[in-house]
DNA sequence: TACCAGGTAAAAA
DNA sequence: TTTTTACATGGT
């Protein structure tokens, strides 16, 4: 068992065999905490929800469905050990982190905007932009004494300034993107979360380049991240390239190329296998040879 | 201190 | 059309 602390407390963390969270569903925001409550052979998981109101059964339906869906909890993972089991890398890997799931964000929008600010800079930097952007803009929620904040509306960023988005620490190229789309989801000219029903990935991908500030890179991972979906490879992302470099090829660093080639072998787990190797790289979980 | 980090748009060639 | 450059913060 690694123990690990990470994230921030007010907005989401892990820390002591717990993992808390605040999600979105339609207007209203709660605070999600999850802790395991299973052994090996029998998994389950606690989970709370609470909000600083009282919520409608069918809000409370509408969270347990966000919730459901941002821990993926009906995927079933063993199609997925089966697939790889002829891998002897990702086999190893998959033994070591048996059960981890893979979390997504709450909707489309919020991807996006997590996509554009991890784009290029450290994921440390990005994820102190981010919270700084959360802070400063999302919806404030009090539980039990204690103050936590929500994913900011489109709406609200439609209507802040690129000067306050900057002073958050992005870069006026990313603030700007940011702000674009914030607007046109805000104003109804663009819905997110209805590419999720576009059959093939290739055209969600094409949509979400027509955006400002979204390439490639970014349109595989909103796909991951955003939309749950397992096919997508960003194959030009260098903490993938070095992660399989590490693993597959006595740690030099691949092209995007080859980190296709080496993808293609897992089948339609794709990006699940990333996500073990990326998961992997980030707790130093190392395989014997 | 400089350089690299889970890229992209815009300028220059 | 293709190549180069500027950009933001945090860790080493």
């Amino acid at each position: 068992m690694t123990i690990f602390s990470t994230g921030d407390p007010q907005v989401r963390r892990y820390e002591n065999g717990k993992f808390w969270k605040v999600v979105s569903s339609g207007r209203k925001i709660a605070l999600v905490t999850v802790s395991s409550r299973g052994t090996e052979s029998h998994p389950s998981l606690l989970v709370e929800l609470k909000s600083g109101t009282r919520l409608s059964p069918m809000q409370r339906n509408g969270f347990r469905a966000v919730v459901q869906a941002i821990l993926h909890l009906d995927l079933d993972l063993k199609p997925f050990y089966r697939a790889i089991k002829k891998d002897p890398v990702m086999n190893a890997l998959a033994q070591r982190l048996r059960g981890l799931h893979f979390p997504t964000a709450d909707n489309v929008f919020e991807a996006l905007v997590y996509a554009i600010c991890e784009q290029q800079i450290s994921l440390a930097a990005a994820h102190s932009i981010q919270y700084r952007l959360i802070k400063e803009f999302g919806d404030r929620l009090t539980v039990e004494g204690k103050v936590y904040f929500g994913f900011p509306t489109p709406e609200r960023l439609a209507a802040v300034s690129i000067g306050r988005l900057r002073r958050c620490g992005l870069s006026t190229n990313k603030a700007r993107a940011i702000n674009n789309l914030a607007v046109l989801v805000a104003g109804r000219r663009f819905d997110p979360e209805k590419l999720k029903s576009l059959p093939s990935s290739e055209d969600v991908i094409a949509e979400l380049m027509k955006l400002r500030g979204i390439g490639r890179w970014s349109a595989e991972y909103v796909l991951i991240r955003g939309m749950g979906r397992l096919d997508a490879v960003p194959a030009d992302d260098i903490g993938i390239q070095k992660s399989i470099g590490h693993h597959y090829r006595r740690g030099k660093k691949v092209d995007g190329k080859t980190v296709r080639e080496i993808a293609a072998s897992w089948g339609r787990w794709k990006s699940a296998a990333l996500f073990y190797l990326m998961t992997a790289s980030r707790l130093g979980v190392e395989i014997r040879r």
